[in-house]
DNA sequence: GGCATGCCTTGATTTGGATCAATGCCGGAT
DNA sequence: ATCCGGCATTGATCCAAATCAAGGCATGCC
């Protein structure tokens, strides 16, 4: 089997290129750079470093499928992965996306339990490869490593709660006026928000359509909020909070407190 | 603070009681049994029992509250918690039961991050607590229990996978039959499933309202299940299967792979 | 017994969001 | 420029599930 395929949609122009980690180009995180490696007594790195290999990928690739064995343990050294969930009948709706630096579902790879997620690749992205089982054997014995594998779990935990929170207790207009909220936050302009993806992407991460989307964006504009493609204006955040609930247990990010 | 406060609506007759670690009689499981502590070499094991106590509570009790920051690592020796969201208008979902024997909500304590969730106890149960950062210290150190903690943070993921899965992809009929069929399985009782706890409390898991859930039941009364208070007969399992689509990867549960 | 109380069911109605369908818009290829 | 395919909006309609409302059936208490 391949641990990395090329997804059928992607243009040909586009090519993924392994590198082993002697003859690398650095650009985003090196791996030395990870917290994880630069605290690592030599001999466990060097050991580790010869289970591992750095893969560049493109935009479409599909890193693995739901249902896989995982293989390997990927790292997001540059750019994200996205992690989707699909049905028997092929609906496919976006579950989390992870951004480097981070593990890529450890959850799995660390029971060896299937994947409950498909793996894809929306940008060019660049990642660390560890053989499975040498990241579980490594993760045993080094207590940084598993350091780094329990405050990426429990961030992740914690995400899908507040995910579950989410969809359970609030409409889908709340769900998207937060969802902007949030976004408006992280990306540190009160003023506006710039969607990371296509809406319809961001309508199936929230759990609804995307007509339904749309018009809880623009029933949105009678609180504040004005639409322009991708970037969307918080005229009055107040009135938008006031018409959506916003919950720091909800809406939250837990600040960086692991690296990775 | 009071780590533990009983609940308004609990039965006065009940009540909770600590023990320390001496004069204990043991029922369930004992905090030596667990391979979580067989393994820990001695002085490591009295330590961590140093900040450690055994509390017996009674139905009714709150564990915690959401917003509250983990002042104990909980692990369930025995009967069981549920973990509830609440909104700020004061619904309230129940999200995950927690049964003996895991850790209450690791990915908190190990983060030190405020509970998002309320955790209350439905029958009389038993609890070890270790103060929160006694556990962190612990685990930073002993591989074993950074096992342990892997373990049971990587299982809670996939429990939470599993529900997002659940909400986004399937009707809400979809998700009563399959609980139903899940529960036999787990049950060991094929043509039977009996619920765990009050319907309401289930729907409100499975993010519907009771009388949806209701409606449910008696709409998959045409594909063979037959209601009879809280035990479900299941007379055509294939039937309900069709009518359900059930999915490992949504309805599964991980093997006990880690044992705490 | 009689009467609350809590939980569940069932029916009537409303409604939030999905679905179906048409059109618009933009970027890329030719 | 023109055509095209993918994405987004908007409108019309439908439907699943929520809400509102009324009883039913236990259980426990006085």
């Amino acid at each position: 089997m391949t641990f990395v395929t090329q997804d059928a949609e992607a243009k040909g122009s586009l090519k993924s290129e392994t590198t082993h980690l002697d003859d690398l180009t650095y650009e985003g995180v090196a791996p030395e750079e990870l917290p994880l490696f630069r605290g690592l007594p030599v001999p466990r790195r060097t050991d580790l470093m010869r289970h591992a290999m750095v893969h560049s990928v493109s935009a479409g690739t599909v890193l693995f499928e739901q249902g896989d064995v995982p293989n390997f343990q990927l790292i997001v050294l540059a750019g994200s992965a996205q992690l989707f969930g699909r049905s028997a009948e092929g609906r496919e709706v976006l579950i989390e996306a992870v951004r480097a630096p981070d593990l890529v579902i450890p959850a799995a790879v660390l029971t060896g339990a299937p994947y409950l997620m498909q793996a894809r690749v929306p940008e060019p992205s660049r990642f660390l490869l560890i053989q499975a089982g040498a990241f579980r054997a490594a993760v045993e014995v080094e207590p940084l490593l598993a350091h780094a594998a329990i405050g990426s779990l429990a961030a992740q935990f914690r995400r899908m709660v507040r995910q579950i929170k989410n969809l359970k207790l609030r409409s889908s207009t709340e769900r998207v006026g937060c969802y902007l909220l949030a976004l408006s936050k992280r990306q540190g302009t009160p003023d506006r928000a710039v969607l990371p993806f296509e809406k319809t992407l961001i309508a199936s991460e929230l759990g609804i359509t995307r007509e339904s989307f749309s018009r809880a964006l623009s029933s949105l504009g009678k609180s504040g909020i004005r639409v322009d493609g991708q970037t969307i204006e918080i005229l009055d955040a107040a009135r938008v909070a006031a018409a959506c609930a916003p919950d720091p247990l909800i809406d939250g990010t837990d600040g960086e407190g692991f690296a990775i």
